[in-house]
DNA sequence: GACAACGTACCAACCGGTTGGTATGTTTTA
DNA sequence: TAAAACATACCAACCGGTTGGTACGTTGTC
């Protein structure tokens, strides 16, 4: 199929409306027309390449995945030799992005999951899937910070590196109810403090 | 009227189902027609209290926050004569609660914000009364805790216990994710330990 | 000409909300 | 104090619009 070299194929359309659309308003409000519209294809359109409604949740829970584990993939912080910094660069990248509209910074899948969790498995398997892949990534730089700096503590990588995961997903929350991102940045700078504080005796010895 | 002394008034039954109801499956994917069959109560009762589907959710937000208030209100932790003992009673009774259905214990007004801040004021505005609300019963203790040891920090009061609003968010929505409370827990602990440090050569000094 | 890639037209189910109505108070008036 | 006037608290049936999803036609490509 030819899309030309001016617009992407469709499927990559609709699961960027969704992108914007659930982000926006929620998943089960957003309906199918909606996001037929937003993208600009049709509903034959969208019944051809997804199955259903929940089939493109899925996919786009998949494709959150991949976009944001790209993103952060490339992004500066992970220059650093020290573990640590990584760690905390990773808060203050997290930071640097909390500009423009909230559904622009806000998690897809964070948002998708509160409303499904309890009806659709599919769709939430997929939302934790892609919370556990980022907080993986999170977690490698937090072990090996701990490794570094021979931190034996009744915390593990693992369960801290959920922490920021849960910190981030509450900061947007907060973010939502207040109608401002400045709340998400003032959370963000207390967990700093904590992996700071987590480490400082340690870093002290050196 | 006369609801007898066995059933509590239609209007209390719609609000108990809307916090059933909404912490299960959302607010939007929430029929008028489920709440009131879950409350056993005609539709024309429904509108007869209620003059929208939005205008109920304006009012369980609003009954969430008297309903919560009351609960902690009563809560042991409350006995401290240290304000920081109170503050870290407060976490573990909220650590303590976490049992159960993720709907018996997750955030009604959390769950709700997040499907309808950008669409409808009334309701965002209301959940966000309801958090701050309680945010600011927590700040009372964080304050006093801080005047007694002589906290002197790059931190306030205030941005500490929305803090701890965000981390019970986010653990809320990681444990929607993995379908379990154990996650939640684990966060609420990490939130415990960092409260424990910004305090600790405060109360070494004493 | 076969098959994928769509577009159009449409459907049954469900949605929030309204209707006309009734039963049971409560208040006003003569 | 009794009847008339009005208010409250519902309920079953229904309405127009929207929903996710389908059937089928058309187009472009190998």
């Amino acid at each position: 199929m030819d899309h030309g070299t001016t617009s992407p194929p469709p499927k990559a359309k609709l699961l960027d409306a969704a992108f914007t659309l659930v982000r926006e308003k929620g998943y089960s409000s957003t309906s199918v027309d909606e996001l037929c519209a937003q993208a600009g294809v049709s509903k034959g359109a969208f019944y051809h390449y997804f199955k259903s409604k929940d089939a493109l949740a899925v996919a786009a829970a998949k494709h959150w995945s991949e976009i944001t584990g790209a993103f952060f993939e490339t992004a500066p912080y992970h220059r650093h030799d020290d573990p640590l910094e990584r760690v905390l660069g990773y808060l203050d990248f997290r930071k640097s992005i909390l500009t423009g509209e909230l559904a622009e910074f806000t998690c897809l899948v964070g948002t998708m999951v509160q409303e499904i969790y309890g009806t659709n498995p599919d769709i939430r398997e997929a939302c934790e899937a892609s919370i556990s892949e980022h907080a993986a990534q999170v977690e490698a730089d937090i072990a090996a910070a701990m490794k570094r700096y021979r931190i034996r503590a009744p915390w593990t990588a693992s369960s801290l590196a959920l922490h920021t995961q849960a910190v981030l997903q509450g900061a947007f929350v907060l973010a939502k109810a207040k109608g401002s991102a400045a709340i998400a940045a003032a959370s963000i700078d207390h967990l700093r403090r904590y992996i700071e504080l987590l480490f400082q005796p340690a870093r002290r010895k050196r």
